[in-house]
DNA sequence: GAAAGTGTATTAATCGACTAATACAGTTTG
DNA sequence: CAAACTGTATTAGTCGATTAATACACTTTC
């Protein structure tokens, strides 16, 4: 069963989008994989405070992308190929090392300051 | 006057937000500088192509902040001590920097790794 | 001084994210 | 088999972001 221990809700983006990369980032750690249960809808939604809708949206999508499997009334599962796998992994870190070098050259950060502000916050 | 050449409009999070961090990081790069005029509502909404209350909002919240200053009439502009650009500098790059740094490690990426992915996506 | 541009304010409407309540069909479990 | 749990679907409502259309007071410029 996914642990959603580690998952901390923040503003700014919808919920079912964080959910969303919540399971994509945790496929692409290796922390979740293939086979791997599915908390429900219910039990979810319940767990984080929000809408079992929210967590159904999020679930839908991730469906819809081929990463998990659902069959009503069963409990839903990961699946993920390797192919797959490879391709989300490129998508999100792709994603997120563009987003960061982007605001920090934006705000005039040189590389060497960059590393060192990785660095910094690196250890918490 | 302030430049919007670079701004990129991303979806995601409100334009208003958006607008705000383009200046904010302006001013952490030194490209915005004390006394520089900024386009006045109606100029900047036509430019970026959105309403022009939502450079209002914009403009409104960067005035609470003490980052800039309007008068009835005339053009705002930017008013920014040494204090107050050291700490929005502070917060910026911390909160960039936290939010790069959970995500890659969210996906098992070294420290090394995100080293090498900083550099990858340094020059474009 | 008049025209053009500027900041400010108000009100109404749209749209997407999210909540809420509920229903139904299928599976698991005892 | 029956209870409990699961996925799926529908409908209605709230709330914030954004658009839209104006109006007014003030400053700059010619």
């Amino acid at each position: 069963m996914i642990s959603f221990e580690n998952f901390m809700m923040q503003d700014g983006s919808p919920i079912y989008v964080q959910i969303l990369l919540y399971i994509k980032r945790g496929i692409i750690a290796g922390m979740i994989s293939d086979g791997d249960e599915l908390p429900s809808r219910r039990v979810l939604s319940a767990l984080l405070g929000v809408n079992p809708n929210t967590v159904q949206k999020a679930y839908k999508m991730l469906e819809d992308e081929g990463l998990i499997q659902s069959r009503t009334g069963a409990k839903s599962c990961v699946a993920v190929t390797v192919g797959k796998l490879r391709e989300i992994r490129e998508e999100l870190l792709e994603d997120d090392a563009k987003n960061a070098v982007n605001s920090l050259k934006l705000m005039g950060v040189s590389k060497e300051e960059a590393h060192a502000l990785i660095d910094k916050y690196w250890e918490v």
